[in-house]
DNA sequence: ATTGTATTTTGTAACCGTTACAAATATGGT
DNA sequence: ACCATATTTGTAACGGTTACAAAATACAAT
């Protein structure tokens, strides 16, 4: 879910990351809007301020984001991969409508979840599927 | 979960499909195995009986059975679609060294969800990550 | 059985999201 | 300013999936 990040640049450095322009931006699009979006609706967003932006550098960016663990993929839809700067764990629902991704704030306290035996776990994912208010 | 189809040329008619040879041998090893294949090892593990299968045929037969929901699709790999004869929500453990999924069951009666207001859930999913017992 | 019609299967080409790669550009230290 | 390194960019390739039309099959009526 939703963290306040004040410093852009230093919250990348804190993480290992160098700030440059770009990856700042994007990084600042994904706490902007917490929307869960596509690599194309950041490219859209970003490409009228910075011109020469290549889709490549914003896959580039977001996988190094991934690999530092300060952004996590989210695989609910099925054509185009979704990116989440919450890395928190939380439920997420998409309308089959409208395609938009909201997050679902899930107690983990109360589930129980019979793992097998010598299986180790390092993710958990929580997703619905349905139509939200504004598409019904 | 795992389902017992007696006959599966009968069981496809009820679902208001014509039991073609391809339907029959594609739902029967979806049920054979419950593993949750890609469109790839379908393929692979038919072509040696039907050699004239062809990948297009396995898509539009999925494509089918999802149509008639004797199948759901598993989104889960970032790569590959994954399918599934068990059609009653449980959950998914992927391992990230075999890539193999197995089922999760779950007590969906403990699990509250707060679901916004005018929101319509037609799906629910939960899916874990990690390494199974084999590569551990 | 034969014909005609609709359905299913098949192969090819296209589509689209993503990645590989090398060239161009920017950055930082001396 | 110069050099070494890191980053960005554009193009081409890759791979899973779908569109499409032709071929094969199944089915009904005569």
């Amino acid at each position: 879910m939703k963290q306040r990040i004040e410093d852009v640049g230093e919250f990348l450095k804190e993480n290992g990351i160098k700030p440059s322009y770009q990856r700042i931006k994007i990084y600042e699009y994904l706490v902007k809007y917490y929307n869960h979006p596509t690599v194309d609706m950041i490219y859209r967003e970003l490409v009228p301020k910075i011109p020469t932006l290549s889709k490549t550098t914003v896959y580039n960016t977001l996988n190094l984001f991934i690999e530092k663990k300060i952004t996590a993929i989210i695989v609910i839809d099925e054509n185009e991969t979704r990116y989440d700067a919450g890395t928190s764990v939380h439920g997420h629902f998409q309308c089959n409508e409208c395609a938009r991704i909201d997050d679902i704030d899930i107690d983990l306290s109360k589930i129980e979840i019979p793992i097998p035996e010598h299986y180790e776990v390092s993710e958990q994912h929580f997703y619905f599927k349905g139509k939200c208010s504004n598409c019904n």
